[in-house]
DNA sequence: GACGTCGACATTTTT
DNA sequence: TGTCGACGTC
């Protein structure tokens, strides 16, 4: 998929890459080094082979960052490299973080020094130090894509093309493509121009590129781009020498993540030295929708004459079944290096395989699952529910809600995109920054002070007409008496405030203190205070905690970096909590047990995939599986659904072809005689002997019937569970009696929080109460801790008491 | 500026 | 079937 750039096109060729004989990446034979000792073979070669290009191909759970952290420290610790020699980058920031850490604990000294960090910030630090080469001053913002967003959203307006046909979401998307694959506009192809806008793509993104400019800032793909500019530029050929000097050592994590513009720059810097280090695992390439490419992994090799390639094969994490069946399965993919994972420890227990009728017994499933491990002790925080989209996930948080098990779900709104952060951070912006319009903007009207559309449509004319920034422009207006008074008295306050702001940052450099002075002052705070909105006091915590985080920070600038590329919520609660997040979100993580729910054609893989990427989308989704299924230590658990709600209709599905995937002597079908080896012509079917207690849940979930699709009336003939359903579908609708009648039956089932609902709650029936994700709602009735709430968004929900706060 | 209505849309997401 | 954004009205 390479062949959207064209290496000579971009000038790395007028570098020549030294060509590496193969014989300097031999393991040197050094004393005795202790941080040797625990790692085997294949780890210890690629810890010891220092010079030259290598690849490591790590398999999940063979020991990948211990490698990694081991050479970092070998490096260090056998005086090859001082740490500023040392470049090693990751993809986020956690993983950033996690391996200095560990780089210390192996040296036993401060990793200072070290640039280890992620691309972007990595060609931040570079950029700051020439920016004046791209046309930026080094105090540059760094724009999210949220600013982005809005900002191409002005300008098409400007030109005057229908946002509605032509949403500003997609030409982000497809300038980020661009920029991904490290295409600046005199780079896109005509065919390419033409995906937006009947051709203005092209012309759209070049007024972009100079709007940032005016604007002195960066979107995320231009960190990379700029630096890539500056290397490639023959006028400042001693910029790149200068690096590759430096980074005697590269080493890079995740390399099959790697996209074409971070491919080039690896190149750029590592051409001299040769002295690269990737490591990364093909199988585990699962992010090729948003730019990364297989390829670069594919074909180290080939770009790397004489790599030496080394691959982590034995798997520490999981037991054998699990391995094996995951193996099997992503041998059916044909674009790949290949590589057999082995363990030591034992064939553990076969993947379990469940086929269920419909989203909501899957959930009550897999909470009677978790229940039944809890009751043998094992902790909620080994067990994790992973889904293919965000939209499995609402079936999950509200069983666990019913069944009252404290749950946690990665991913989801991060706490600097709320909105009142970003007011604040947008106030600091342009105290930092008075050329980011973006920002200005944003906060010019808020709190409200009578600046309405039209005054800032002036701002917006005069800024352009004069070519300036929208707070050179205010200020020029004040001067020059070009807005009606009540406009000018308050743009001309506003503009004073952030000179005193600015003059306080200035003189004092104390950024905590400048933010409290400015939220108070600028009546942010009060506005707040005086909201009515029942979510208004948390926003007034959030603000308090972005305050009290400042404190890490040296500065204003520092601060405002790290929250232009540290994006991240910091979930470190290490509470007993079941995991529940999407199978992307899983990557490099592990539990013992993992739930893996949806495997049905349609969901997983996702039609979408299938119809936009085809067999490479195909190869991609089964990598994911492939991912899913190796987070598990002991237990993994497969389930499909014979049928589900899909956009609020009905639908049967068919299990996913992953499931058929996987040997038959490493899975263990369960309660689906029938089903799963006659698939596709008996459809499917469900042969459980269900208990009364999920027909009443059944019932209860969504208070009328369970499913009812095609796959209904090929189950009938021969299962018990359908004729359970029949009955419930015709109790739901019956009087109302039979409900508690049921719920009864129901108790028994969950013993393990019988315990519980013997203790009298605090709440009263009739009483108003708080529930973090459903809102204000009444007390209806309660039996013991469990209560009956009818919110008034969400419904009526039944809810155990600690999950609830008086309202 | 708060509120209601209508229509489009509905994977995965870090920096 | 639900949500969210844009738009229009009081």
């Amino acid at each position: 998929m390479n062949d959207s750039f064209d290496l000579n096109d971009l000038d790395i060729d007028s570098h020549s890459i030294p060509q590496m004989d193969g014989d300097t990446a031999q393991p040197i034979d050094g004393g005795r080094l202790a941080y040797l000792d625990d790692l085997n073979k294949p780890q210890t070669d690629a810890v010891l082979a220092t010079e030259g290009p290598v690849l490591v191909l790590a398999g999940a759970g063979t020991g990948k960052t211990r490698v990694l952290t081991t050479r970092l420290g070998h490096l260090v610790a056998t005086g090859r490299a001082a740490p500023w020699n040392i470049l090693a980058v990751t993809f986020t920031n956690k993983a950033a973080n996690e391996m200095r850490g560990r780089v210390e604990t192996v040296i036993n000294q401060t990793a200072e020094g070290m640039w280890l960090g992620t691309f972007h910030s990595i060609c931040v630090r570079i950029l700051r130090r020439h920016a004046e080469l791209v046309g930026l001053s080094s105090n540059f913002t760094i724009l999210d894509s949220d600013d982005t967003v809005r900002l191409l959203k002005q300008l098409i307006q400007a030109e005057g093309i229908d946002e509605k046909r032509w949403p500003a979401r997609q030409l982000a998307g497809l300038i980020d493509r661009w920029k991904n694959k490290a295409m600046s506009p005199a780079h896109i192809p005509e065919d390419e121009a033409y995906s937006y806008a009947d051709g203005k793509g092209k012309k759209l993104y070049a007024l972009y590129q100079a709007r940032l400019k005016i604007l002195n800032a960066c979107d995320f793909g231009d960190l990379l781009m700029h630096v890539i500019a500056i290397f490639q530029n023959k006028n400042n050929k001693d910029i790149l020498q200068k690096y590759q000097n430096q980074f005697k050592y590269i080493l890079v994590d995740e390399y099959q993540d790697t996209n074409v513009a971070q491919y080039l720059w690896l190149r750029l810097l590592s051409q001299a030295t040769q002295n690269i280090c990737c490591v990364g695992d093909d199988d585990q390439s699962i992010y090729g929708w948003r730019g990364a490419e297989v390829g670069n992994i594919l074909r180290f090799s080939d770009d790397y004459k004489g790599a030496l390639v080394i691959r982590l094969e034995q798997n520490y994490r999981s037991t054998g079944h699990i391995l094996a069946a995951a193996s099997a399965l992503i041998t059916k993919n044909t674009n790949r290096l290949g590589k057999t994972l082995w363990t030591s420890s034992g064939d553990g227990e076969k993947v379990n395989v469940q086929g269920v009728w419909d989203a909501p017994e899957e959930a009550r499933t897999i909470g009677d699952e978790i229940e039944r491990k809890q009751r043998e002790n094992h902790p909620l925080s080994e067990m994790a529910i992973l889904v293919r989209a965000g939209f499995q996930m609402r079936e999950f948080e509200e069983r666990l809600i019913t069944i009252g098990l404290p749950y946690r779900v990665i991913g989801g709104p991060r706490f600097y995109e709320r909105a009142e952060i970003r007011d604040a951070m947008a106030y600091l912006r342009v105290i930092a920054q008075p050329d980011d319009d973006l920002a200005f903007e944003r906060i010019i009207n808020v709190p409200k002070r009578g600046i309405g559309k039209t005054t800032v449509q002036k701002l917006h004319e005069h800024a352009r007409a004069l070519g300036v920034s929208m707070t050179y422009a205010a200020q020029h207006m004040v001067d020059n008496d070009m807005l009606p008074a009540k406009a000018r008295t308050t743009v001309s306050r506003l503009l004073h405030d952030f000179q005193r702001w600015r003059q306080f940052e200035a003189e004092s450099g104390q950024h905590i203190e400048l933010t409290e002075m400015v939220l108070d002052e600028s009546g942010y705070t009060e506005m707040w205070q005086n909201h009515k909105a029942p979510d208004a006091p948390g926003r007034l915590d959030n603000l308090k905690e972005m305050v009290n985080g400042m404190a890490e920070f040296e500065n204003l600038a520092g601060f405002l970096e790290h929250i232009a590329l540290v994006m991240n919520n910091d979930q470190n609660d290490t509470d007993e909590k079941i995991t529940l997040m999407t199978l992307h979100a899983a990557k490099g993580l592990e539990f013992d047990t993992v739930f893996l729910p949806g495997w049905e054609e349609g969901i997983f893989p996702s039609q979408r995939t299938l119809d936009e990427t085809g067999i490479n989308g195909l190869e991609e989704e089964r990598r994911l599986a492939y991912v899913g299924m190796t987070r598990a230590r002991k237990k993994s658990h497969i389930y499909f659904a014979g049928n589900r709600q899909i956009y609020g209709q009905w639908q049967s599905s068919l299990p996913s072809r992953f499931i058929e995937d996987l040997p038959e002597e490493h899975i263990d079908v369960e309660a689906a005689q029938g089903l799963y080896s006659t698939r596709p012509q008996h459809g499917w079917g469900h042969a459980s002997e269900n208990s009364d207690d999920q027909v009443y849940d059944a019932m209860s979930t969504d208070n009328t019937r369970v499913g009812y699709g095609p796959g209904w009336q090929r189950s009938q003939q021969n299962n018990h569970y359908a004729q359970h359903s029949a009955e419930t579908t015709y109790q739901a609708y019956g009087p109302k009696k039979r409900y508690s009648a049921i719920e009864g039956r129901h108790k028994k089932s969950s013993q393990a929080h019988d315990d519980t609902a013997k203790t009298v709650s605090q709440f009263a029936v009739g009483e108003r109460v708080f529930h973090e994700k459903f809102g204000y709602g009444t007390v209806k009735d309660m039996d013991g801790n469990k209560l009956l709430v009818s919110f008034e968004k969400a419904g009526s929900k039944r809810i155990v008491d600690r999950f609830i706060k008086p309202a």
